[in-house]
DNA sequence: AATTCATTTTTTGCATACAAAATACATTGT
DNA sequence: ACAATGTATTTTGTATGCAAAAAATGAATT
């Protein structure tokens, strides 16, 4: 009698459309393609090398995942976030954050938790540094690290989903100093209540840190219409 | 110079891979197409009377919405959930209806809250008389009620998104007698908490209402599998 | 009888081809 | 010049065809 074969590489090479859906969603969540703009098939299958096929598999993933918007006999287009399209998202992630904190209060293991510390401190560090590309990358590694510890993986995927959409708005610039310092003050607070296994603590202070980073996009997103206005 | 012409129908037919995906939704949900059920594209497209193109295009949508689960190189199959999965779907269901209902507290109409207490009163009425499929029905057109009331798009669409999949288990039956009359109960004080406008209560009996939901639905799952094994 | 291997059949994945709709363009008339 | 209408082009939507992978079938061997 022979060994039971397991195979190890049960996802070895992911399909065509897979890849495809992988691509455009980092492309209009890095902002590559803009927001409003037309999803042209023929130009995108040339620059992807694949055939429509696949391609436009890929785009009907991408508008049930709330990425494009289906626009019928006339393609496909990035989704362009309203202001209350913002305002109700974050509503949503303020939500679904709020509970990934209060899960992760309760589920965190001592391994976890000393991960986010480490990456809290090198965020302090990024943050002395000034160092605003450094500090959104260790923000929303930690914010991830939180929900990972939520143990949840129906949590995680829409937590994900959801926050696909905003990345795309990509507010990567010109924060203000105050508002930064505050930010970096609510992380203490979360690391304190993830370290007391407090849920209610985390989930008041993830609210009020959602909220507060929604104010500050919306004020952002105000500034830059007026701007946009005036020209 | 002529009047502005407003396009009266800009939604005239839906193209047929929307369509097609709306009947896969419904088979899936109904539990036409049980839970682990290969999606043969041949057989589909017979049934639906459409190519395999559109029919890929509907599958990879039902993918994103995680109602099917693709697996490459052997198609799509209806998604079949752990017990695990079920426990972690009921708890970010529980989180969803407890901001509906946070937010249903602060911004429901009177015409809206109106409507509700007529609906309760009708759900009442087929608890009355054991009428389950009837109570069902007004149950969850309460819960879209109260989820309409709290003005969000983005949480109404993440909401239904995930609901959807629980849908498919159809726990439409034998429900306990004790179980249902406390479900009722918890009616009762969603009603009040609305009607005196009170966001904690809603959150606090939303939150105890999907938890009992969620023990009923793991005692059947458990009861099920158990009758299953024995089998 | 059970297992392994080769062969056939089916099924999925992708590319191409064709039809219909939308857009762009040009021509005509005022 | 401008609007309106008809025509050409582009683009989307759907069907079909073909290749590769998986599943099914069956014969040969232990």
């Amino acid at each position: 009698m022979s060994a039971h074969i397991i195979p190890l590489t049960p996802i070895s090479r992911p399909t065509l459309h897979e890849q495809v859906a992988q691509q455009l969603r980092e492309m209009l969540v890095e902002g590559r393609i803009a927001p409003g703009a037309k999803l042209n098939e023929r130009e995108l299958s040339e620059v992807l090398k694949v055939s429509r096929t696949p391609l436009r598999e890929a785009i009907k993933m991408l508008a049930a995942e709330g990425l494009v918007e289906l626009l019928p006999n006339r393609g496909a287009i990035a989704v362009e976030l309203s202001e209350s399209d913002v305002h109700h998202t974050f509503e949503v992630m303020a939500g679904l954050e709020a509970q990934s904190g209060e899960l992760a209060a309760q589920r965190i293991t001592e391994a976890e938790l000393a991960e986010i510390k480490a990456m809290h401190y090198e965020m302090l560090a990024a943050f002395t540094r000034r160092d605003l590309p450094g500090y959104y990358r260790l923000n929303s590694a930690i914010h991830e690290a939180i929900n990972a510890a939520a143990k949840n993986p129906v949590l995680s995927a829409t937590y994900r989903q959801v926050n696909a959409r905003l990345q795309a708005l990509r507010f990567r610039s010109n924060q203000d100093g105050e508002k930064w310092s505050a930010a970096v003050k609510e992380h203490e607070a979360m690391v304190q209540a993830l370290d007391q296994r407090d849920p209610a603590a985390m989930r008041a202070v993830l609210l009020s840190h959602l909220n507060h980073k929604r104010d500050v996009v919306m004020a952002q997103l105000h500034s830059r219409s007026q701007a946009g206005a005036q020209a």
